[in-house]
DNA sequence: CTTGCTCCTACAGTCGCTGTAGACTGTATC
DNA sequence: GATACAGTCTACAGCGACTGTAGGAGCAAG
């Protein structure tokens, strides 16, 4: 179990060298082990924790949100209510954000449909942007990029 | 048809007055005429537009689409299947990202699901979220925020 | 005339990284 | 031992699409 690189967490992980010094200069990673040349050292430990900020990161969880989470980590003995209002919290965020690009999926589908080819003069795509009256989304809060 | 000032416009697009400013840094309004006292003047034209512009961002639309689509507008002569071509390729960033929610949705729940109250220590949302061999979003590209 | 809103510029901050520059370290091959 | 090349270091700038702040100047109503 000796120490490895951070190349070698990189590849453990699949967490770009890039962003594990950024992880640790946010204060997610704690201040590791240096060699004697001042390389990062790295134990089994850190793969597993920079695994589980992955992981979260991918279910689209917020950096403050994967805080907690790890704070809550290190106290096993603690009641896990407060992890599951966390991923209840991001559940209905995700469920939010289906809701409003399946409005958007049904809004393109019709801009599109209704388009038959011909000049932008009279593409219906182009009126169906500048003539939302009937649109939808309109009464979504401003959309959050892709 | 007497011009308005930044905050008559902002109000009439529903366009925030700086996002209005940083909309013209950018190139997308234009260099508005100015009053003796260097104030910003505009028309309905600008109201149009700057509605446009917003109606694009609320379907997801990137600025540089919207750039085009713009440019686009200035010639209606134009064969308007590069309008559907922009369109299309929107739907299908949507359906992408539709589906990779979708994922999200089921493991989150599943993890939900499976966590019956306890100890953080034998919590299966942790657990989900620390082993995740079996997991399907591990398959998607990394995810873009919410 | 004063109050209080709107407008101006210029710049820093948001989030979660990514990219760049320039220097040093570690390892493999000749 | 020399050389080549990959890996590592720090520090800082940039991305997109804004938002917020500071410190002023303009303008309409009471």
């Amino acid at each position: 179990m000796k120490p490895m690189t951070i190349g070698r967490l990189s590849s453990a992980a699949k967490v770009k060298v890039t962003t594990i010094r950024y992880y640790e200069s946010i204060g997610l990673m704690g201040t590791p082990n240096r060699s004697a040349s001042g390389q990062r050292l790295y134990g089994s430990v850190d793969v597993d924790r920079l695994s589980f900020v992955r992981h979260a990161r991918e279910l689209g969880f917020s950096m403050d949100a994967i805080k907690d989470l790890i704070g809550l980590q290190t106290e096993p003995d603690q009641d896990c209510s407060a992890v599951d209002t966390i991923a209840q919290k991001q559940l209905a965020e995700v469920q939010k954000r289906l809701a409003q690009l399946e409005a958007l999926e049904r809004e393109l589908k019709r801009m599109i449909e209704n388009c038959r080819g011909g000049k932008v003069g009279g593409c219906q795509v182009m009126a169906a942007i500048n003539d939302h009256s009937e649109c939808e989304t309109d009464k979504h809060e401003r959309l959050k990029p892709l």
